[in-house]
DNA sequence: TATTGTTATACTCTATAACTATA
DNA sequence: TATAGTTATAGAGTATAACAATA
């Protein structure tokens, strides 16, 4: 066998470039389309909002942000509907956040929207693989062994 | 059995924040070491320059950005001597990028350490199941079907 | 005319610091 | 005094537009 620059991939890739890669194909598919006005940031920010509502700052350690950063994606989602804010009748300080009836569509959506690109992803490389990498993944992402 | 919210798992995270975090893993891993004044976004620019040296719109398209970008980060991994550029004697408009040797320098201390953080990647889910994720993630990165 | 590379500008996302109002 | 949330500010990264020099 002859190996022609064997050991010098012609894609010279790193797994950070991959991975970037397939992050940007979903911000891709997300970006291209007609979300009510909200980017793929604010899809993220609104997903983690829990049904029974919950503070900023606490929802800032959830998306893994500050809460000033959190504050403002709170205040843009409120002003395009898909998020309410409420005093907490226990703790003056905390304004509680939920979604509203759009901003649970939008979730639903969104879910529903990455359920498919996965299929896609799963067809191109095998249900068997994809349930595999999808699986490893997880373990990766959230560190346990 | 009986389950306790089984259709809404304590984790509800999409395949978009998962990617996210192991690439956030390695821009950590990065970002905490010292790379002689570079950061990781500059890492990925050098990494793309062949030896045999590359204009700056070639390398712009190689990277996926804009000549305009580009031309930023080149500038100043030349002021950190990681690059250096010359003219074309073929095309007066193009300058000619290439590594120095620190620059090859650190370019190999980056595939080196990235190696490495996959190395313990693989033992957190093992050998077999990360060869496989590692492959289905080049696939998808590349689509290739 | 077309292309290389520049400067100028703006937007997204994230971060820190300083402030207020409640506790 | 400690915490929730705000405003102000800055930096990284990326994008478009307009331009100069060369082809």
């Amino acid at each position: 066998m002859t190996f022609v620059k064997a050991d010098v991939p012609a894609d010279e890739q790193h797994v950070a470039m991959e991975l970037g890669l397939l992050f940007d194909q979903i911000r891709q598919v997300l970006g291209n389309e007609e979300w009510g006005g909200l980017r793929p940031s604010h899809l993220r920010v609104m997903g983690f909002v829990p049904p029974a509502g919950t503070s900023i700052t606490e929802l800032a350690v959830q998306v893994g942000m500050t809460k000033q950063g959190c504050g403002q994606f709170v205040s843009q989602l409120v002003d395009t509907g898909h998020l309410v804010v409420e005093p907490d009748p226990d703790d003056g300080r905390v304004r509680l956040v939920r979604r509203t009836p759009a901003g649970d569509s939008a979730t639903r959506h969104l879910a529903a929207r990455l359920a498919q690109v996965e299929r896609g992803w799963a067809a191109q490389v095998g249900d068997r693989r994809y349930r595999t990498f999808r699986r490893v993944l997880d373990e990766l992402a959230h560190g346990r062994a």
